[in-house]
DNA sequence: AATGAATGAGGGTTCATTCAT
DNA sequence: GATGAATGAACCCTCATTCAT
């Protein structure tokens, strides 16, 4: 339970990586459609058409799946801020923050139930989610935002700044993202979120 | 799993009503020490002084035991919400958000481990946390508190902002709260999250 | 694996009792007719007409069901030879020394296979064979033995010549009685071993 | 489980030989560490820097390693007795015994854990020690002693005097050796063994 | 109502063995 | 021959739940 993020050993061949993104898109959805209890290692390697001592091989155990599966997940958050990033050019941060929210609204949509597992079954494990790469690198490219932005910004912490807006826009669109208390549609949330962030951030006035 | 979150019966006498304390109690500490994992039936009899037998008479499983305690929770927060709105004679809406996350987050750096755990492992049951009657206490409430400083408020749909208001309190005062991951001390968050909701909500300058 | 000989509970109740017993009884037969490798607690609770859970009520795992049986083995062979010693009323160490070696002989007789598999399988356990309260029963009586016919006897240090006595002893009789390795009659290897030992221990010519 | 001690092929090229030979010091080395139950074929060849693979193309399962094992511990004990006869020239019987005794002494405290393993481990094999030609080859010399000193020796029946000769030995031997309960130093065990024997075989008034 | 011994399905994990490369 | 990834049967143990007392 101490320090299981890392794959028993790392895939080289093309075929172990296969294997591991079989494995883990079969967790994914065997998370998805039960939960943390329902999940078992059994299953996930028979859903992956894997033995369970393949996903042993490269999993040490259970609870390490779902670390994984939490670190690509950041992953591919932290890829969609940078590509969102990149192809706007807003004239303010409150555009580049826009871009972030949309961006990201728009990959929950894909997987609501996935990520809602994710979110809320990840904290069994010790590992803090600030501590995994994905997630330090998301929080960093937020701090350097603000930092490029410091002279439309209120709050003198960056620091803090960061972990506030972090905090708040992953909060606001899991809720917003999850089935049954999402009771707005992800345009009229995605406004409301910006105009929170930037109303905190800018201090302007925002209309959701 | 599905819908049992209710007690077998409803204890009347004062033993029972006691039992089922002492039994929440046990709960509590067993989830706040080892998680949901590491949360079983017997320990938690055990700890109650109770035996398994008893448990089962006023819960009809596990999953039971942790909804109700999140129940209580969200009780606790609708009767400190209450008194903080009611001893709290501040000029505007600022003031109230504030009163409001002040007595939040005081009463979430009482037993920090527990909420986190509640927070974190509540969500196996499928009852969303809206269902709950004290959740949805509070969301009238706080809406409520909107509709009477509605001419200080941008935002038009109070439906959206309660519910945006209530996630990012929610969200940004377990975040401060939980142990690991909770640089930041708890004034500094405290008014940074006030902030960040009278920014949203009235649109003006704060300063975190 | 530390130090797992202790039951988990004592029992009190005789049904209690019963259920250890039964237990242990299907230990037995199952270890004798599968070794140790072959003897897993599922097959032993069914055997005992017990379900897995009760077992392990009352012991914490597989080793300590041969720990206990090897203790009681001992005991076993304690009070043998308690009893062909207090039966007996030989002139000279000699009868007394055949006579216990007249009783272990029989009570391996009856069960061979456990106790081959008995003597064989247990050095699993840490828990050496000397610490166990009947082993030390044992010595100390033999010990006592060689104390009382301290004229008789040649070695000098008797806690020497009672560990000597007690080796030999044992391996011959477990030799003599393990199925494919015993090709002498018992009542030969009975002789054998007690002019072993009269002859190591009063042997004139002997120096020790 | 049954009749596979035999290694698959008997390797004749000097790099099979040597590969036989690593396989087996790891076996050993992994053995003394940690006990039948932990060890593991995968883990031998990770110690013999080979591939499991490998591991099963010179022997058809786990047990026959140990087997193998067991047959080499034999076969250099076989060699220690002759070497001992050889280089010693003593008066009688008890002098050849001695000579015995203490080379086996000698060769079992150099890897106490290993023997201690072997002696314990073997038994799941069922294959009787009796069988191996280099049991076979100790038992036929230790008779042959016997024979050549048969004037010296009061029992009758060699056979059975060579049984309970060896099996005295072996077992003292081992019981000094292993750690936890040699309480006696080798040299003092050593005579006690020696007179044990000679007393058993010389001593006057014995009757076997 | 209370007890707690008993149940037994279920799950995480290991490891002897195979076989395609 | 050698490799070592893959297999999957098997096993130890847990714990939610029941029910006889």
């Amino acid at each position: 339970m101490q320090d299981l993020p890392q794959p028993r050993r790392v895939p080289r061949q093309a075929r172990s990586r296969a294997l591991v993104e079989a494995i883990l898109e079969a967790t994914a959805r065997v998370l998805a459609e039960r939960g943390y209890a329902g999940t078992n290692t059994n299953l996930v390697a028979e859903r992956a058409g894997v033995s369970v001592g393949s996903v042993y091989q490269y999993f040490p155990n259970k609870d390490s799946l779902i670390a994984a599966l939490h670190e690509r997940h950041a992953a591919q958050m932290h890829a969609a801020m940078e590509s969102a990033l990149a192809s706007a050019h807003p004239r303010d941060l409150r555009g580049y923050l826009a871009a972030i929210v949309h961006a990201w609204l728009a990959a929950h949509l894909i997987e609501p139930e996935l990520h809602r597992v994710l979110e809320k079954e990840f904290p069994f494990l010790d590992a803090p989610a600030e501590q995994s790469p994905a997630d330090q690198g998301i929080f960093l490219r937020i701090r350097r935002l603000l930092e490029e932005h410091r002279r439309e910004i209120v709050p003198d912490d960056l620091d803090l700044a960061t972990w506030v807006v972090l905090h708040a826009m992953e909060s606001l669109i899991h809720a917003a993202t999850v089935a049954p208390s999402a009771p707005h549609p992800a345009q009229v949330v995605e406004r409301a979120i910006v105009a929170m962030l930037s109303g905190y951030l800018c201090g302007e006035r925002s209309r959701a």
